[in-house]
DNA sequence: CCCTATTTGTGCGTATGTATC
DNA sequence: AGATACATACGCACAAATAGG
């Protein structure tokens, strides 16, 4: 830990902030592991623990540390690579990176389509749509969440079977679609809003990529239309042309 | 234009912003107009000028407007479809939508590789690397920037070429190369630095697509790494995976 | 190339309402 | 109730960038 210079221009708790950066960076501090309490920081600097907040948040947003009210601040880790393919499933890839995925359902309800969907999905304007509204955690992190609809007088009972079986493919085959694809994906960015918050555990006004993705059935036919936002400090989309 | 309610407990800049939202909804400001001068709206309005750019400052980080000193404030346009695919090439892209694309190479040095950019192109490190900066618009507005590093020993003469022709795709038919492809892309988000603000002429903390890729020639063999920024509300990435 | 009118950007001062301690 | 801080709104003046003759 260097000297803290006070009155040199530079307020404290920058000063601290790049001293804990650097910690970071050179992996004093581990990804993924818990720094030490806010109060033993403060001790150690010699500051009040305001101060020491003060830095704190400065890191974390930027997106290097995570802060969790009652557990503590957090290294964050790398972002997680995340293929965009015909046949990648979120699961697999997950487990495919020794870690450990999993969803949550949290919201399902029946809704008219409008004109987005309509057109993606080839439904008559206002058709009933099963919309669900799912949370994709990676090791227990929040990473993304997606607003799901799909054709409601078909597919109604997806919402139930995805709540039992915890995955989106599993719930397809439950409903007798063994295959499907991705046809198509739109990236765009954005920056988090109320939702997007509350849904990531993350700060309003950080960056989340904006997915708008359409599934298809063996035969083409569509499936499912799904805009996702993702954490884009704990995402990363990869696309290989070959 | 709707009666502004003072006192309500909506502020008045705001009800003007929403106003003002509706009015480009519904097309009667139509996409890449100019809307009346700040003096003429305030006029209209009622209000003071002040009031009235703080409504229009809101439009504006929301990438609905953007006002440009001397000129005059204008409606942003829809976002851009930019494909992802093997042989995109930025310029048939954008012609084929019936804009107008154009390049600038703002900055040629030649440096030594780093670790990403070595291991990527398959250099030794600190190898020595040709780095170009350039500016992509569309209808002359910015749309994006790219770092690119290209191997310094051979292709030393692309920023020339470059700078001389205003395309890279000639830029390196130039060097003799006459065909590429895009082998991979990696696709994240970030906020507009001060950088990015001066290269696409946006407001800092913006959202920016961040995308990193790698060309390689027609045997496979890395050509090119580019780090590109672009600015989220004017281009959007499309993947097909048929 | 210069000059000028137009238009957005910035600063300072003042008054007022609103939330917080 | 009083004190304080902060955002809102207005008025005036000037700086800086742009466009056109």
């Amino acid at each position: 830990m260097t000297m803290l210079a006070r009155g040199s221009g530079v307020t404290i708790w920058r000063q601290i902030a790049e001293d804990l950066e650097a910690d970071i960076a050179q992996g004093r501090f581990a990804p993924g592991s818990r720094l030490p309490t806010e109060a033993e920081l403060a001790g150690r600097f010699g500051v009040n623990r305001h101060t020491l907040r003060r830095a704190i948040e400065a890191l974390a947003e930027r997106g290097l540390v995570r802060a969790v009210q009652g557990s503590g601040t957090f290294v964050e880790t790398a972002p997680l690579a995340y293929p965009v393919g015909p046949r990648t499933r979120f699961s697999e890839t997950i487990i495919g990176q020794a870690r450990e995925p999993g969803g949550v359902l949290v919201e399902a309800r029946t809704i008219g389509a409008t004109a987005d969907v309509a057109d993606a999905l080839k439904l008559a304007p206002s058709a009933p749509v099963l919309n669900l509204v799912t949370v994709l955690t990676v090791d227990g992190v929040p990473v993304s969440w997606g607003d799901i609809h799909v054709d409601g007088a078909r597919y109604g009972e997806l919402g139930t079977h995805y709540r039992a079986l915890g995955s989106l493919t599993a719930a397809w085959t439950a409903c007798g679609v063994t295959d499907y694809r991705r046809a198509w994906t739109r990236i765009g960015a954005g920056l988090a809003d109320g939702r997007d918050a509350a849904m990531l555990q993350r700060a309003e006004r950080r960056p989340v990529l904006i997915v708008d993705s359409l599934n298809v059935d063996a035969e083409g036919a569509p499936l499912q239309w799904t805009r996702s936002h993702m954490a884009a400090d704990r995402m990363r989309l990869i696309v290989s042309t070959d």
